[in-house]
RNA sequence: GGGCGGUUAGCUCAGCUGGUUAGAGCGCCGAGCUUACACCUCGGAGGUCACAGGUUCGAAUCCUGUACCGCCCACCA
């Protein structure tokens, strides 16, 4: 006998194992079925997982579960992500808490690198063991690393093919420093907080500015306006003058450039192009000089600054402006005035710009893709001949834009689509190299004026390496095809990309991915450089379908934090506490696609609570079983027999394809949540209520492994286990069953006559509660149409038991309301009234002049020239309704309709 | 400044292409140990679907505008 509650604890880690051992997670390359593929988003090996992590697994883990039990040759790609300048700082600050003063120096690059490789080693066996704990069905003998030999070895290859083909340079370009780290930054990983920070306006020569950074105006020698600013008018273009500045006179030249707004401030600047990206757009405009102020570790530079060369520049800005002041330059300052700082994602420490000679992968140069032409340019209708050859001539700019927009990617939920295109039309050339040691090195040697790119170092003494890394993201765009090549081709450096690609079968079976599944927030990082990288060099899409989930949120709606231990819910806390099934519930349903969703103790106990229903449920089913002596092993077919098993077995038929229909829409918060009801409510406190009078233990015993099946992606564990108590001795675990597929309804009638028996009994049973009839009374029913009483007299018995009554006498009489009836129904039923109905309806109730009468027969001639009988219904309604005592108001409404009609 | 969302019961949220009386979970109130389950059962209260217009026979749903909240991008010296 099953214990009276569900306890995790004690059956996950043997039901994962058992899956693990069957080899029902490892996918067959030579198998015939469709593939259906999810890469999953490699976590960082900084540690462990966090609710984050928990909820990408549980939603992949129904994807991939799903497509495996409908018999698709399911492949579910695990990994961890080396995570560059992540791991790097995480093992920096373990080691400067352990009393190192300066790990970089003290260690050096070899040691240091050994040291974060020993760590991720560790972190990696971490991660391992909680994604089992998820239960996640993903293929272990397929597990790869970002930063492993083989994917190096990738990276190598795209970086050589990328250079000669002319879109990844090496170039002197202002880049985001972050002095705190020392490395550059992409774009997207900058940050912009609000601040308060005095704004100072200067006397510069004839002319006011304003700045809110006094210490990067020391070499200002350019002063900018508007071409059409009539307040200047008089001062020319490359004009210059003499003027008194913070360290003595300085020759300064007139700049006319028409990105400046006369409307701000004074409207004329000064501008520091080597500190600022809008500045040096401006003086490589007009071909100015640029001049370093701020040294790389925060500091301003002599001899520029002069006496405060050395200096922080916080420490230096006050004293700037006092000497300034001093010198009477100084005209006002707005203390109230706030500007956006922009901060490092990673560290948080102030982003410096600087111009630094750096790699960048240009994303707007025309190329030719070596590979076979780009997917989405099979522009199949529009202007083929024409456009064929200029499409194949693209920027990756316009690659990212064109697969979505032909729609080989799709993206759920699709206002996301917007957000992207919005994001490709302000990208900038991408910079990939950091100056960390973590990571794939940038795979280029220097001697002298020569230069090599390759994946192997070039012969002969003398070359250097670059010293740089590349950006993490390099390596994970690769993520979806570079986990698919055999490892064993890559040791072979006479085979090309290519050649590598042609020959590893799981490329060719598994790619391109079905499904991409990861939280929006990373959409910019990783997606969209995916698609960017991947379409470029092989020439196929790297996924399908990208569905981006929410994030989850603290009860209060705050970003969980791991700076904010108060806040966090920990997956291995939550696990042992709740098990995994409830967890990863409570992480899937009750949320669309893509909006953030709230998780706190007492959601995750609610679902705890459901497993635990399901749980009894199916210990009732055995109990049942057990008392009329079925083994359930030996169920294998069932017979409907009463007016409730009748209607709990259509019932099934319509959840199996609603599910069905969800699941393959990626609606799967719905599919869940239609389950949940069904469950607990139709099938727990109706039907087995109601077969504790006359049990039919096959029908139960089918219905529960339906059940079980339709539940399993969402739960797998409780699943797989009640399954093993019901399950057919044939039968195989049920992580490899097949999908049920939903009966036809062979006479769909048949509902209405059954709803509206059902109707009655829920009915009877209303009225009986709401008038304090005594159990065992007498209820006389009485009935709209006379072609129900033989039914209702038929299931005489059934009725009386199930409403509770002694005896019934069934007769017809005056018009019982159709609609009283439908509320009485049960739920996710609905009922069909048709319009000769509603107009029988209406004759009853003497609501129907004759001439009103003519009306109806009017409608229901334009219903059928319609041929939508729900629109006319609907229609004819209303014009019931509004007919009382205003006939000429329905008259034209119904002009109305008859109009509309005609246009259609 | 540009873009994208949100505003539905006390709380957290569903509501797909407009269609019977707007739903769920939690919470609240009342009753209940009936052959699984108190991690339960039965019953109940609670909503002018942010606001104002419009389209329609019919609007939470479509359109326009307003207010508030949130996110993303750009960034102004």
């Amino acid at each position: 006998m099953l214990p009276k509650a569900y306890e995790p604890g004690s059956t996950e880690d043997r039901i994962y194992h058992m899956w693990e051992e069957s080899g029902a997670f490892t996918a067959n390359v030579k198998s015939s079925r469709e593939p259906f593929v999810i890469s999953m988003p490699p976590p960082n090996a900084t540690g462990q997982l966090h609710i984050g992590h928990a909820a990408r697994m549980s939603v992949e883990d129904i994807f991939i579960r799903f497509a495996r039990m409908q018999g698709k040759e399911a492949l579910w790609v695990p990994g961890t992500d080396h995570a560059a300048i992540a791991t790097e700082n995480v093992v920096i600050k373990k080691l400067k808490d352990g009393g190192m003063k300066d790990p970089r120096k003290e260690l050096g690059r070899d040691k240091l690198v050994a040291k974060i490789a020993e760590f991720v080693e560790q972190s990696q066996g971490t991660i391992r063991s909680q994604i089992r704990k998820m239960g996640s069905s993903c293929d272990w003998s397929r597990e790869r690393y970002t930063f492993e030999p083989a994917l190096n070895r990738i990276v190598n290859e795209v970086f050589k093919k990328m250079y000669d083909g002319g879109l990844i340079y090496r170039g002197h370009r202002i880049v985001n420093w972050d002095p705190k780290l020392q490395t550059t930054v992409s774009d997207d990983e900058v940050e912009y907080i609000e601040e308060k920070a005095p704004f100072f306006t200067f006397q510069y020569g004839p002319f006011e500015i304003s700045t809110s950074r006094p210490e990067t105006k020391f070499g200002d020698k350019y002063v900018v306006m508007h071409p059409d600013d009539k307040r200047y008018k008089k001062y020319k273009d490359g004009e210059t003058f003499e003027c008194e500045w913070i360290n003595g006179k300085v020759r300064a030249t007139i700049i006319k450039d028409e990105v400046v707004d006369p409307a701000f401030g004074t409207g004329v600047m000064t501008i520091t192009p080597w500190h600022d990206t809008a500045d040096f757009d401006i003086a490589e405009r007009h071909g100015l000089e640029k001049e370093q102020v701020i040294g790389f570790d925060g500091k301003l530079l002599a001899p520029i600054a002069g006496e405060f060369a050395g200096m922080k520049i916080e420490d230096a800005r006050p004293l700037i402006v006092e000497k300034l002041k001093s010198k009477g330059l100084l005209v006002k300052t707005d203390e109230n005035y706030v500007h956006n700082k922009a901060v490092s994602q990673r560290g948080k420490g102030t982003i410096e710009p600087q111009i630094k000679l750096q790699w960048f992968v240009d994303v707007n140069k025309e190329v030719i893709s070596t590979f076979a032409p780009v997917g989405a340019t099979a522009d199949k209708q529009s202007s083929r001949s024409k456009k064929a050859k200029k499409t194949t001539a693209m920027s990756l700019k316009q690659i990212m834009h064109a697969v979505v927009h032909h729609g080989d990617i799709t993206i759920i939920p699709d206002r996301f689509g917007k957000t992207y295109f919005h994001w490709i039309d302000n990208l900038r050339d991408w910079c990939i190299s950091r100056q960390i040691w973590w990571g794939h090195r940038v795979p280029v040697w220097y001697r002298g004026e020569e230069i090599h790119t390759g994946a192997v170092a070039p012969e002969g003494a003398g070359w250097e390496q670059d010293s740089d890394t590349l950006d993490t993201w390099f390596s994970s765009s690769l993520w979806t095809w570079s986990t698919l090549i055999d490892p064993k081709l890559t040791k072979d450096f006479s085979l090309s990309l290519e050649e590598m690609l042609k020959q590893s079968p799981d490329y060719q079976k598994f790619h391109p991915t079905s499904v991409l599944e990861t939280a929006y927030d990373i959409l910019f990082f990783w997606v969209a450089r995916m698609i960017l990288m991947t379409t470029y060099v092989t020439g196929q899409v790297p996924f399908k379908t990208v569905y981006l989930s929410g994030l989850i949120r603290t009860r209060d709606g705050k970003k969980m934090s791991k700076s904010d231990p108060e806040t966090v819910i920990d997956p291995l806390d939550v696990i042992p506490k709740y098990g995994a099934d409830a967890l990863r519930l409570s992480l899937t349903l009750g949320q669309g696609a893509g909006a953030d969703s709230r998780l706190y103790d007492e959601k995750i106990a609610g679902y705890r609570n459901f497993v635990n229903k399901l749980w009894n449920a199916s210990r009732f089913v055995l109990m049942q079983c057990e008392t009329i002596g079925v083994n359930p092993h030996t169920v294998t077919t069932y017979e409907v027999k009463s007016l409730a098993d009748k209607a709990l077995h259509t019932a099934l038929q319509r959840v199996i394809r609603d599910v069905t229909k969800c699941l393959e829409e990626y609606r799967l918060s719905e599919a869940g949540e239609r389950l949940y009801g069904f469950v607990w409510d139709y099938f727990c406190d109706w039907y087995l209520e109601l077969s504790k009078g006359e049990p039919n233990p096959e029908l139960l015993v089918h219905s529960l492994r339906t059940i079980l099946t339709l539940l399993h992606p969402f739960c797998p564990f409780v699943t797989e286990k009640l399954w093993e108590e019901v399950k057919q001795s044939t039968d195989p675990m049920l992580i490899v069953q097949p999908w049920p597929f939903a009966e036809d309804e062979k006479f769909p009638e048949e509902h209405v006559y059954l709803q509206t028996i059902i109707g009655v009994i829920t009915a009877i049973r209303k009225l009986r509660s709401d008038h304090d009839v005594e159990h065992g009374k007498d209820v006389s029913v009485t009935l709209v149409t006379k072609e129900w009483v033989p039914l209702l007299e038929s299931q005489e018995s059934h009725i009386r038991r199930m409403a509770k009554v002694e005896s019934l006498m069934i007769t017809t009489g005056k018009f019982k309301p159709a609609k009283d009836m439908v509320s009485a129904f049960l739920p996710g039923i609905e009922v069909h009234l048709s319009l000769a109905g509603l107009i029988d309806l209406e004759k009853e109730r003497g609501n129907l002049t004759k001439e009103k009468g003519e009306l109806q027969k009017y409608i229901a001639g334009i219903g059928s020239k319609l041929q939508n009988k729900n629109f006319v219904e609907r229609a004819a309604q209303n014009v019931v309704e509004l007919e009382r005592g205003k006939l000429k108001e329905a008259e034209e409404k119904l002009q109305k309709i008859e109009q509309r009609l005609k246009s259609l």
